[in-house]
DNA sequence: GTGAAAGCGCTAACAC
DNA sequence: GTGTTAGCGCTTTCAC
């Protein structure tokens, strides 16, 4: 074991580098460096014999070294950007964590950093570019959370490789997108329930200043009218979901269910859609307490698709949100960027499926019990 | 605009470097290298207007040829390490995003990577050393997740600055460590509700193979010897949470609370703390369907203090666990490493308070209502 | 397909 | 404190 000790840190004391293998298999330099750029499916008999050298000898390129010479990082770097937020919320920590593992699968590199421009960008001051790629650590980046267009065209300015991620609109043609087709997730959502039998759906979710909140609003409305069920505004919920230093998610989706469900009959839902799983776990507590059952009498639907769907009792049929393809996809796109390959399509939108699970049912037949 | 966008793009196809700045100053680069390495706050005039003149030019080192010069890159890894999973845990996602925070609020560069060995590794076994150390991606390394003594030694024996992070046992003197004080976590919720006078506190938490569930339950027998309380097997429940793809925290805190709810009066708890908020969380819908009153029938603490404890109706005691400080200890310890600093104390334990809000209450008079 | 040679931008050892 | 010099490990011209 001692051997061995010393065999590893010697790996990195003295690490294997390209002039190693060249020496040793009798060949200049850069032919060992072509032979690494080479496919590896078509290579002469030569330079099998160095790949496997290199192998033995157990070498690993500095990428610091190689990144120097061609100018640039293979290195992703990811932006959390928000416009409104001093601190990122957890979403979209949690989105970062999804970017990670898909990264991690893909063999990528990830960096990540924090862009807060707070309330101080306008539309006529310059983006900075972020430092992670001013310092050449990254060749690459995707942004996420916030943007508005005149952002978008200055991150096309800076000239590098990049994806924007998330809800999006009015991106340019140019700039490589991936978004989440959420208004498909709740149209499928309203499709359901109205199939069902459900004529009395609410919806609730968070206030209109996020662009995914008046997607989710505006096709919610479009279902409703196109299945000829009950609207107006008396089944539009707003929860305070928006501030993440206040907002008491699950708190909300208690109290405004149990306001739901204490309704008269006429105006009482037979459904509830929830803008996400914490809303709708809240409103799951609020039925045990008015000792509704779920799905019989009230039939239920969250969104994101989370841990808490597939862990609450009974198990929320929830519209799923894929960050992980989202995010799979988008590092791609950098990716394919970063190698010079050519793009098949810079535009991408990603599925939200309805995961039907145990939450829903045909409404109670008579009047719902009070 | 047009010329602002122009400079913004030049910034990166042709970047100030030291060179630009020497022949600006008319110094030698060297000069400026070092101007640029020294303390800011005592400088010579004439590197206070170098100084100057590279924020003038809009110098921004290239980190490659700095981490090819020295060797090592500034970046700090962290790997998340998982003995048991194929695939990394929510929770060992979560905590890359707390790290990831935590470096950006430092100023630090953080590169994640996972780091599975599965069931293949024995102790004889040499661990990797991990892609990103070999190819000098980064000069220093945090690693998380379930680790074994044998692992710490061999970790060391790669002799690079390094912080194991986490629920930790057996680490070596020399290995940088920072715990969570879980033990008195526990010990301080058993305590407070001896204080409001129950003496029929449950613990339901996961099972006795993760180090964090081990340590809960001999500090919650510990702190029920010493107060005198009620003791012996009935007041452990283990609710299978262990298990990542099948897991569902909310159904077991459900059920589970159900039956401990429906037990006869002198096996009642009065008192439930849990081992993570999801689980207390499927306790307080328990509640609700039994109409049971938290905190007037029943108290309630559950761990981790996530949102989903300030969120809920009512506001969850929790046990709080600070990764943000885990974290930012970790990554500070791997940098002073990292600069040859010398480190005061290479091993930290992080609190873990008791938040109080709304879920505790003294127990109810008398025979609670069943 | 290969060898020769140059150099990416920076830092550090050395002499003064 | 400064200038000189060398070189980290790799990639990419260029000529053959």
């Amino acid at each position: 074991m001692n051997e061995m000790n010393a065999d590893m840190s010697s790996q990195l004391s003295n690490p294997v580098t390209i002039d190693d293998i060249a020496k040793r298999a009798k060949v200049h330099p850069s032919t060992v460096s072509r032979t690494m750029a080479a496919d590896p499916e078509k290579l002469t008999p030569r330079r099998r014999k160095i790949l496997e050298m290199a192998r033995e000898m157990g070498y690993t390129p500095n990428v610091n070294a190689a990144a120097l010479r061609r100018g640039a990082s293979d290195t992703i770097g990811m932006l959390v950007v928000s416009t409104f937020l001093q601190y990122p919320t957890s979403s979209q920590l949690s989105t970062a964590s999804f970017a990670m593992r898909a990264a991690a699968e893909n063999a990528l590199r990830l960096i990540t950093d924090f862009y807060n421009w707070g309330t101080q960008w306008t539309p006529d001051a310059d983006l900075p570019i972020p430092q992670i790629v001013r310092e050449r650590r990254v060749g690459g980046i995707i942004a996420t959370g916030t943007w508005a267009q005149p952002q978008f065209d200055q991150i096309l300015s800076w000239k590098i490789p990049a994806c924007v991620v998330g809800q999006l609109k009015n991106v340019p043609e140019s700039l490589c997108s991936v978004g989440m087709n959420i208004r498909g997730g709740m149209y499928e959502a309203v499709q359901y329930l109205a199939a069902l039998g459900h004529r009395k759906i609410a919806l609730m979710i968070g206030g209109p200043k996020h662009i995914a909140h008046v997607q989710q609003q505006q096709a919610f409305e479009q279902a409703t009218r196109e299945f000829n069920l009950a609207g107006g505004e008396q089944w539009l919920i707003r929860a305070d979901i928006d501030s993440p230093k206040t907002a008491r998610p699950l708190a909300e989706g208690y109290h405004l269910t149990l306001q739901l469900l204490d309704r008269s009959t006429d105006s009482r839902p037979t459904a509830i859609i929830y803008g996400n799983d914490t809303l709708a776990i809240g409103g799951l507590q609020a039925a045990a307490k008015r000792d509704v059952d779920v799905p019989s009498e009230l039939s239920i639907i969250g969104t994101s698709d989370t841990f808490l769907a597939v862990g609450s009792e009974p198990q929320l049929t929830s519209i799923h949100e894929d960050h992980h393809q989202m995010m799979t996809a988008a590092l791609r796109l950098v990716e394919m960027q970063i190698r010079n390959q050519n793009i098949p399509q810079r535009h991408m939108l990603v599925d939200c499926p309805l995961i039907k699970r145990q939450s829903c049912a045909p409404p109670a037949p008579g009047t719902p019990g009070s």
